[in-house]
DNA sequence: ACCTACCTGGCC
DNA sequence: GGCCAGGTAGGT
């Protein structure tokens, strides 16, 4: 399941292949993934624009775009919900199932959006225009920037009484993390997910800080998790898979203390965690 | 703050 | 043949 290291890696490979492409037809566009304009406006709207930038915000790609030169601000953003996926190919390449969107570059080549389950979505607008029409959710610091402080996470989960695995998942706290890497950091922290979070000691909240920045640039330097369905630009699995020390992994022992993980539901998601040494 | 729907491939 | 996976929106 795409969360930031995934999303990360898709970006840091799309980035150089897009750079001062322009797109100069929309072959195909098509689905409810297209959530704003109408996917014939946004087949109409697209052609002419040039790359200039590729960026991330959470879980989302965001493409910006630029016209004659001039920018336009407006973005083409994606968002890879459970089972989407990008890749640039060839324009002659066979169009793989469940493909949404198709735009042709100028170097004879097309990126392709395509998502079995249809939880991802495609946007094209200015950023500030969507978040102000709700089309995208406001989302909360970037765990991988320099406002992500300890002071910030003490005051994200100060906010709430919940327990911290939803805390953790909320978007609007901290921006990227999904079910995979918050069962793993928790872990790491020696934390249980199911604890609430006015509860956490001030120790704790430094050890999950740690944690959430530790976890996931370690999957990033592993290109990702591939559990199921992700695959990078290029259909090339993620290694990260290989490290994870709970998630997918209850029943078996513990890799730190050897006690038997314990598979519960916790925020409605399927949850993993080391009764003794996460407390 | 929690619960359900959305959606489909894969598995029992 | 039915259930599960889960990111997110929307409803209660």
């Amino acid at each position: 399941m795409p969360e930031l290291p995934e999303v990360e890696t898709v970006v840091r490979d799309l980035r150089p292949e897009v750079a001062g492409r322009t797109i100069v037809a929309v072959p195909h566009a098509a689905s409810s993934v297209i959530r704003y304009p109408a996917p014939e406006v946004l087949a109409a709207l697209l052609p002419g624009g040039s790359f200039d930038q590729v960026r991330r915000q959470g879980k989302y790609i965001l493409c910006g775009l630029s016209r004659d030169g001039g920018p336009a601000g407006e973005s083409l953003i994606v968002h890879l919900g459970m089972t989407g996926h990008l890749e640039v190919c060839d324009a002659a390449a066979p169009e793989r199932p469940h493909t949404h969107l198709r735009a042709r570059l100028d170097d004879g080549r097309e990126l392709r959006f395509a998502d079995a389950r249809r939880f991802g979505r495609v946007m094209y607008g200015d950023p500030a225009t969507l978040s102000a029409a709700r089309l995208i959710p406001r989302l909360g610091v970037e765990p991988l920037g320099e406002e992500f402080t300890p002071a910030r996470l003490d005051a994200v989960l100060r906010g709430t009484t919940r327990m911290l695995k939803a805390a953790l998942l909320d978007q609007r706290g901290i921006a990227g993390l999904g079910n995979i890497y918050v069962d793993e950091i928790c872990h790491r922290a020696g934390v249980r997910p199911t604890r609430r979070c006015p509860r956490l000691t001030r120790r704790e909240r430094a050890a999950l800080h740690a944690a959430v920045i530790s976890v996931l640039q370690a999957a990033i330097r592993n290109r990702g998790s591939t559990i199921d369905d992700y695959r990078d630009l290029w259909n090339a699995k993620g290694s990260h898979q290989e490290e994870l020390r709970v998630y997918g992994r209850g029943g078996s022992s513990c890799m730190r203390c050897g006690e038997v993980l314990r598979r519960t539901v916790v925020a409605g998601r399927g949850t993993t965690y080391c009764p003794a040494c996460q407390r």
